[in-house]
RNA sequence: AGGGAAGUAGCGCAGUCCGGUAGCGCACCUGGUUUGGGACCAGGGGGUCGCAGGUUCGAAUCCUGUCUUCCCUACCA
């Protein structure tokens, strides 16, 4: 069989893109660094967006959609922004192909089309939304602006994965305007929150809400908000951040507002994204060496029924029972496939269905079907039981209920197991190496010395985890006092 | 970006050293028997061997260039 999958204990990297290609969540494509997302990965994405945009319009966000290029004039506006993604970037710089005269068939860039100005391919879009908020904002009354796009952008990336690092991926930007730093400051923690809500309670992905230091920070922010979810490798994985901008981008662009006194006031600013990132996180958090295991609320497909045939007659019952039993699920709002293929046998079905990550599968036999019963089996646990047909709707609804806490469960477990706390460099070096995790240690504060830690043990600080108690310490490379513990670990 | 490996049918691979007109398993198609954990029998279709040059009577095989992917390390918001 080619579906066989790599386990994880033999090389994680393989097992993850074994689970991504074989579970059909995409493909590579014919450009390097960019990836096809097939239907099964882009039904997860739908159901991320769904959720998300519900979540966005509830705090009071509109969406709207700005060009994918950027004229490098205005890319160029907030200096330190620019210069972050300055190596990254796309660019056009002509606008039209023709036929080569030498080699006939094949086209080349006409040189007589060359743009007066480079366009930068979007990499974010702080720059072409600014540009345009200072259009609309005039007065305090435009405030505030609360808008968020759901995009493709590009960074040009030297080494790619498959969803966590692509050259061109999907995501949502939200960039919001407000009359005071207090206001946006609260929008910034307030979309963290949704963030964070959102990993949780839909992802089953339990999160460490933080800061990031100096370092780590977004380049034009006062402060960047983050998420951290673990993998099962022990390494850390950023899975969403909002920014507080402060005044950059209001300066930078010209964004002033005329407050109630008639004074004019530069705007404060956020933005926030979450980006198809999440369904490599998705993949790493619950997955095992059967194949993906995912969430109720997200999977495309939350129960599966197989029917068993035997013998030529039994399939019009069969079929006649399981369509009755799809249709009450459906009735009950699950998302349910009845696999009537005939061409395959049920055992291939029960292996490409866990392959796949559904939640609950039912097998349906004709002895089943005498009996009054299926056989209802959980992804997550492997378990079987049969169950009464009557009233199957109800239980398997608190089955996926059950399911989804259960992997949060699970997955939380596994973090709180391998989060440390440490004190010395020694232990600090050989959690590292020896048992991959978070680590809780106390650093003085200072770039440098996360600088240091950072080339010697290749982990950096994911956050300062927005609820860690104060603690008098000492850094655990340089000795000097520190106040409270921050998050180490290796990332993605 | 450094090191390593690999591109031959949809997938996994053999063939490459030693040049002679492409093969195996799975998948696919047809017919039949089957169906409670990846079925079986019979018949069949599908590949300008990643791409571009070169050497040669002749290239999957030798040479040069190039593209893509993976792994390890490094880098990255």
């Amino acid at each position: 069989m080619s579906r066989v999958l790599t386990s994880r204990s033999e090389n994680y990297s393989e097992w993850y893109n074994d689970l991504i290609l074989k579970g059909g969540l995409a493909d590579y494509s014919a450009v390097r660094g960019c990836m096809v997302i097939k239907p099964y990965g882009y039904g997860l994405w739908e159901g991320m967006r769904d959720a998300l945009d519900k979540m966005f319009k509830d705090t009071g966000h509109q969406n709207a959609y700005f060009p994918l290029f950027v004229p490098k004039s205005l890319f160029e506006a907030e200096e330190k922004n620019a210069e972050g993604f300055a190596k990254e970037c796309a660019v056009v710089t002509h606008y039209r192909l023709k036929t080569d005269p030498v080699n006939k068939g094949k086209l080349i860039v006409d040189p007589e089309a060359k743009l007066e100005e480079e366009l930068v391919v979007r990499p974010t879009s702080e720059a072409i939304i600014w540009n345009t908020y200072k259009n609309w904002i005039q007065s305090y009354r435009d405030l505030p602006l609360l808008i968020n796009q759901w995009a493709n952008v590009v960074r040009w990336e030297m080494r790619t994965r498959l969803f966590l690092r692509t050259a061109e991926f999907l995501w949502q930007e939200g960039h919001t305007a407000h009359a005071t730093k207090d206001e946006a400051v609260a929008e910034t923690k307030q979309m963290l929150d949704v963030y964070a809500r959102f990993a949780e309670e839909w992802m089953a992905m339990p999160v460490i809400r933080g800061v990031k230091s100096a370092n780590e920070r977004f380049a034009g922010a006062e402060d960047t908000y983050t998420i951290e979810a673990m993998m099962q490798d022990g390494k850390a994985l950023q899975a969403g951040t909002s920014h507080f901008l402060g005044q950059n981008f209001a300066k930078a662009f010209e964004v002033t507002f005329a407050d109630k006194n008639n004074t004019l006031e530069y705007v404060w600013a956020t933005s926030w994204g979450v980006s198809t990132r999440l369904i490599g996180a998705l993949v790493m958090a619950h997955s095992d060496d059967e194949g993906l295991v995912l969430p109720p609320r997200l999977a495309p497909v939350q129960v599966v029924i197989v029917p068993i045939y035997k013998g030529p007659d039994s399939k019009e019952a069969i079929d006649s029972r399981a369509t009755a039993l799809m249709l009450e699920l459906q009735a009950s709002g699950i998302r349910v496939k009845f696999d009537n293929d005939d061409t395959a046998r049920p055992g291939w079905k029960f292996a490409e269905h866990e392959l796949k990550g559904v939640p609950v599968r039912i097998a349906l036999g004709l002895r089943d079907i005498e009996n009054g019963v299926a056989e209802v089996a959980r992804r997550d646990t492997k378990e079987k039981a049969s169950m009464p047909l009557e009233g199957l709707a109800g239980k398997i609804q608190t089955m996926l209920v059950e399911i989804q806490q259960n992997i949060y469960n699970k997955a939380l477990a596994f973090r709180e197991a391998h989060t440390y706390k440490v004190d010395t460099w020694e232990e600090f070096m050989r959690r590292l190496d020896e048992t991959p995790g978070f680590i809780l240690a106390h650093w003085d504060g200072s770039p440098e010395t996360e600088e240091e830690i950072k080339e010697l043990s290749k982990a950096t600080i994911r956050c300062i985890p927005l609820d860690a108690p104060e603690e008098e310490g000492a850094c655990i490379r340089s000795g000097k006092p520190s106040k409270r513990r921050v998050l180490f670990a290796r990332a993605y």
